[in-house]
DNA sequence: GACAATAGGGATAAATTTCTCCCTATTTGA
DNA sequence: TCAAATAGGGAGAAATTTATCCCTATTGTC
């Protein structure tokens, strides 16, 4: 049987707080978050461009994370009472802070692009993946 | 119906390899994979060792990640062909490569963890959490 | 009037990951 | 002889995350 506490699933096994790596876990493991940060730091800042920039994510697991997001006090939410509704995230400070970080983990990422692609691929069957 | 390729299910959903966070997540996305490099990174070669320095992941689980680190090349496995069994893992030239990366994930989470566990302890019910 | 764009939620299914339990096999030590 | 340590896998369940489908509401446009 399913629960839900609001948004969010009510965890049976509890968060390891040990250390700073487990503690990062828990604000960064989700499969979109690591982008959603980076685009809203690029200045994509309402929904509607985040989706556009990430067009694999649901619409509704984009809203869930951002949730998730906000209430890591990572991102900030601006509504504006205009029709159609308009909504802006932004940055924290905090959020702020996590940006070298994230960077460093991009550029890795694009250093190796080559070796990562092929050591990706190759656990999967031919003509499964077309680059 | 679950199907598995020898110890690793095999997904429906095919991987996205547009940019380097990308990349990173399909190697890095596992609960236990960052610890389990660090510690390897810090001298703890052995199975039962990194198992005892994170008591948490099951013993399943942990070979598990470990075969996938190796198949990623991130790791190397050397067997000592002796009785009882005697297995090491060391980092590869390329796992290697990811050390500074993982340093500046834990020193972010280190020097927030307070507003870390702030942030994520907010979320849980009272007393279901013993700092 | 029909339709797109805007933001977002409910219900539920599917996919994926992780956990639990149990089993193999060998050597050392009590 | 029995237990512990070593490495590791199978089967299946549980937990968790992600996806899919559909709904609300308003404004502007064709």
């Amino acid at each position: 049987m399913l629960t839900y506490i609001c948004w969010m699933y009510e965890r049976k096994i509890l968060p390891y707080l040990n250390c700073g790596l487990d503690l990062v876990g828990e604000v960064l493991y989700g499969k979109w978050k690591l982008r959603i940060l980076w685009f809203i730091h690029e200045g994509h800042k309402r929904p509607s461009e985040l989706q556009r920039k990430i067009p694999d994510v649901s619409r509704r697991v984009l809203n869930i994370q951002l949730k998730e997001l906000e209430s890591h006090e990572l991102v900030s939410r601006k509504i504006y009472p205009v029709m159609p509704p308009k909504v802006e995230y932004k940055l924290t400070d905090f959020g702020r802070t996590l940006i070298p970080v994230i960077q460093a983990i991009g550029l890795w990422g694009d250093k190796y692009e080559e070796k990562l692609k092929e050591v990706i691929i190759k656990q999967f069957p031919e003509a499964t993946l077309t680059p």
